[in-house]
DNA sequence: TCTGGGGTCCTAGGACCC
DNA sequence: TCTGGGGTCCTAGGACCC
């Protein structure tokens, strides 16, 4: 039997941020928005803060304190609906230096404890405990005890037999608590919660689910897989059912090559081709620029470039193209993506646009003889 | 002035090859 | 003059996650 567990640093941004603004406990607090203005220091040496209802712009929280989701406001809501909802909650610009640097913290402080572990992202990590010997109770009190003194932060910790149980339990007691459950606590904890509670389960497959009066995991896990497989499709239906019973047999990964690399961004109001002409070709430049030396500070080379465009009433279109040789060069990146440009409907103003480059080569690996010179051979050989 | 940015994985049709 | 079955790659879109 496995053991994993799956940790979740509470509300992250918002509690880097107060470390920083340590006054601000307590307190309704957002972080987002591009342009959001940060603090300034008062005549008196204390901080001022920006509130919530004086932001005018686009943009969505991005994190915001448990006493901000008290009162109805949630990441990827919008800023300037969240300001009707708490209009004095102070909002604060993200600060993604701070976040990556308190990211590495935690998880080096964690790898001290155990150090098999699955990065998700900036604030969360899968970590398989099978191998070590105490108590899950000793090993999650451990973890916690080296997240706070490396960082000042919190986390919530789940340990089950696997990630996908571990995903639900970290979630159970939050924030800064830890729930240790086994196959036998399925029935009572797990099967009462909501279905989109299974990682994987989004407001689509929701929604779907509403409509064959399916609610709860326990529904679920009580529903004829056939049923399943008729609205969702073999391999969906066939997850859906194991997923719901508790079943999960995939490993903590501990390495993986990046599928991708992409910038975007999104205007501060919508352009046309036809009158913003100037400013759109310069934000597309930039974006390739930057990828550019993404791709090179990762050291990988790309052999396809795509395009992303979202129209003002958010249709997204995606056009990409292969090229024979890997590139990373702004300038090669740039010509290639402006191929894929052409190839879009400009006749509606666009809100966003980004670049995205995949098919990803390591650098290291780009000198070995490419294949296109090999592929003049005069016969065919089968 | 509702709705960010960076990712992963899956599906599905068509081209092309054997 | 009529019909295979695999396989891979490419492209576009969509669901989902942090």
């Amino acid at each position: 039997m496995r053991r994993i567990a799956h940790l979740d640093m509470d509300a992250f941004f918002a509690s880097v941020e107060l470390l920083t603004y340590p006054d601000l406990k307590g307190r309704p607090v957002v972080v987002g928005g591009r342009n959001a203005s940060r603090p300034t220091m008062g005549q008196d040496g204390g901080w001022l803060y920006p509130k919530l209802k004086n932001y005018a712009g686009r943009g969505v929280v991005t994190t915001s304190t448990y006493e901000a989701r008290a009162l109805g406001v949630f990441s990827g809501m919008g800023l300037m609906k969240s300001a009707e909802l708490a209009p004095e909650a102070v909002l604060l610009p993200g600060n993604y230096e701070a976040y990556r640097h308190y990211s590495r913290l935690f998880k080096s402080a964690v790898a001290s404890v155990a150090p098999i572990i699955e990065d998700r992202g900036i604030d969360e990590i899968y970590i398989d405990l099978t191998d070590l010997l105490q108590d899950s109770i000793e090993i999650a009190t451990q973890i916690k005890l080296a997240v706070r003194e490396a960082t000042g932060l919190s986390c919530s910790i789940g340990i089950t037999p696997n990630k996908l149980l571990s995903k639900i339990a970290s979630d159970l007691d939050k924030p800064d608590g830890i729930t240790i459950l086994s196959q036998t606590d399925l029935e009572a904890k797990i099967w009462p919660l909501a279905a989109k509670k299974i990682n994987g389960i989004g407001p689509k497959a929701t929604e779907k689910l509403k409509n064959l009066e399916i609610h709860t995991i326990g529904e679920l896990a009580r529903t004829e897989v056939a049923l399943l497989i008729e609205h969702f499709g073999q391999s969906t239906g066939l997850w859906m059912n194991r997923a719901a019973h508790g079943l999960d047999d995939r490993p903590v990964v501990t390495e993986s090559e990046p599928r991708s690399i992409s910038r975007e961004t999104t205007f501060v109001r919508d352009l046309h081709v036809k009158t913003d002409r100037n400013e759109l070709s310069e934000i597309f430049t930039s974006l390739c620029t930057k990828l550019s030396e993404d791709l090179r500070r990762k050291a990988y080379a790309s052999k396809t470039l795509g395009v992303k465009l979202k129209y003002a009433d958010f249709r997204v279109v995606t056009r990409d193209i292969s090229v024979p040789h890997a590139l990373f060069e702004a300038a090669d990146i740039r010509r290639t993506a402006q191929e894929c440009l052409k190839r879009v409907p400009l006749e509606q103003k666009i809100r966003l646009i980004g670049v995205k480059a995949s098919n990803l080569i390591p650098i290291e690996d780009l000198s070995q003889a490419e294949p296109a010179l090999q592929a003049d051979l005069p016969f065919d050989f089968e």
